[in-house]
DNA sequence: TTGTATGCGTTATCAT
DNA sequence: ATGATAACGCATACAA
């Protein structure tokens, strides 16, 4: 049973092809009109065979996949969810469709998926171009993809002038973190740990600069040994949290780079017999949709992953309609949520 | 700057579009050899334009994508995204794409989503087909797929002798969620709730079913106050939970439709002043990765998304492999996890 | 060893 | 109102 064609449609309905595709594209209101008869029985034949259009030739012939890639860093991460589901939601809404990769950071092939993603198999890029700043081959496939005014949106944070040609939905935890350091500061707290658990470089760097830039300022000293470095999961940030825990003066607060992964520090300070926030305050990031669920309820700071998600495919819609486009960017704010996991430094 | 084709190429290098193509698919070993030096410079003139093949015409060549659609029911849910986690990994090995798509249960799409997906722009179809169960266009949809012999591999729980014309992975919560009864039932729990939190209709059937069954089997009433039904967010648990918990006669066992709303349920509990396991023992399904790191560990039933999705790949590839395969099946059990949730029931 | 010709399924332009 | 035909970019059988 093969798959029929635009072909077989018209010998059954006996017209020509050229009728068939008229019809489908429902050219009837303007200048080419079909006889109500003809058309009914075109619409019975591809009914009868269950026709369905060849999207790989309309792709060819019209040039466009109606297709959209997506790269996030790390399948595991709920931000990241959250961006694909903004992401996703808003293209579904243009009839577009989503070309998901993620780069597991193992793989050196994130210059393949980056380059095999632009065979024209999809219309435009949106991605967390967290890979590209550590592989060379990538920058050179981007600047080839710019020149070639491939559109391509990239979710980030700020990059000062790097990346001004593409357009970009900005956002990051830079201003965010002096805020909660702030926050932790008022509430007494002195030594405060961090646990940083990226597997890509650059990643969490807004928050690790802001969060040594915030002690200087405070005139506090940046021991190294409060800030560990570690995997992206939850086993990770369990294991880190321990050694913090374990040093002869420890930390009374913690912040951890996520959500995910403080949940993992969570559970590691209850292991040690010590209560969040009484012992220790808890500082997150990202609001993963389960965080105020936790006990206790996890402060954190947010970016709105689904929003930035949504912004970034307006931006892509808009550069697909308008080539000619200067750059855009769309600046997102991060907002802090206080909720139960901080509280006044001990004694 | 326009996109560069072979014939760019060709021109570049000074020989014939099919020289080019000779040389990219590099047929260099049997039967058509290429002078090396005519080899170089084609080579050459490739990465001077930055030439890369055009998918869609590839494509309709040789009427491969090299993408395989998957479908989802909930982006949110983590037992999902190990599946696609799964699939996404064991796709890229054989150098498949992954075209994700998830079900909204809100949108009347899910037709759309299934019939744009067969477009030929996808080799083959990986799914949760939860929501054929509801849609008798998606079913009329189906029918026709299998009848032109589509690659499709479900990924559900046993479905007795429907859908057996189709290759499936079989993995469902029906025989453990009798062990997970009797294994409160041990636990002297005689009134136990049911979070059943589900969007799409007979998701959730099979835990739903063995929970009568198996007081029944006990010699216990169904008492449906005792079954909350509500949606499928960590919200709606929450509020499902406290409904449960305001009964004059509650429950002193629950059991989640999963993990996530787990969570939910765990924090209405400690809000009413309760106590897991102490006051009330809480068990969920699908043992999402952080589940072992909750307050208390969260004892559970897993499926292993993540199998589920290799192996739904694996047995897609078989067929791509070999369209005449008979339909295959492979069933994978699901596995019961004790963890700190779970207690005797009071008094 | 390389070039020519054809077809994949569409859509769009031009005749009829 | 409808039918023929060209093009999209590529791979390949065949000719040279």
């Amino acid at each position: 049973m093969k798959r029929p064609s635009q072909v077989d449609v018209a010998k059954l309905a006996g017209v020509s092809r050229a009728t068939v595709s008229y019809v489908i594209n429902d050219q009837t209101n303007g200048s080419i009109p079909i006889s109500e008869e003809t058309r009914q029985r075109v619409l019975d034949a591809i009914a009868e065979l269950g026709y369905v259009p060849d999207a790989s030739a309309q792709a060819l012939r019209l040039g466009s996949t109606k297709t959209i890639g997506l790269i996030i860093p790390d399948i595991h991460n709920p931000h990241f969810w959250q961006v694909a589901d903004g992401v996703e939601q808003e293209a579904d809404i243009a009839g577009y469709h989503i070309l998901l990769s993620s780069i597991p950071p193992e793989k050196k092939f994130a210059e393949d998926v980056f380059k095999n993603l632009s065979n024209r198999r999809i219309d435009g890029l949106v991605m967390i171009p967290s890979f590209i700043y550590q592989s060379d081959e990538a920058q050179k496939t981007l600047a080839q993809l710019v020149k070639r005014r491939f559109p391509i949106v990239g979710m980030m944070g700020d990059q000062g002038d790097k990346y001004q040609k593409i357009d970009r939905v900005i956002s990051d935890y830079r201003d965010i973190t002096a805020e909660v350091m702030q926050h932790l500061f008022s509430l007494g707290h002195k030594r405060i740990g961090i646990i940083y658990g990226i597997d890509v470089p650059n990643l969490g760097t807004d928050r690790l600069f802001v969060y040594k830039e915030s002690l200087q300022a405070a005139g506090l000293p940046i021991d190294q040994s409060l800030i560990i470095e570690c995997g992206p999961t939850i086993e990770d940030s369990y294991h880190a949290t321990k050694k913090l825990l374990d040093l002869s003066s420890r930390p009374t607060a913690v912040l951890a780079i996520n959500d995910l992964l403080a949940v993992g520090a969570l559970r590691a300070i209850k292991d040690f017999g010590l209560d969040v926030p009484r012992d220790i305050s808890l500082f997150g990031y990202d609001d993963m949709p389960m965080s105020k669920f936790l006990v206790p309820r996890l402060s954190t700071a947010s970016k709105d992953g689904e929003k930035i998600g949504r912004e970034a495919i307006g931006l892509l819609l808009a550069r697909l309609n308008d080539p000619e486009l200067p750059p855009q960017e769309v600046r997102l704010p991060a907002r802090l949520i206080l909720r139960e996991s901080t509280g006044p430094a001990p004694e």
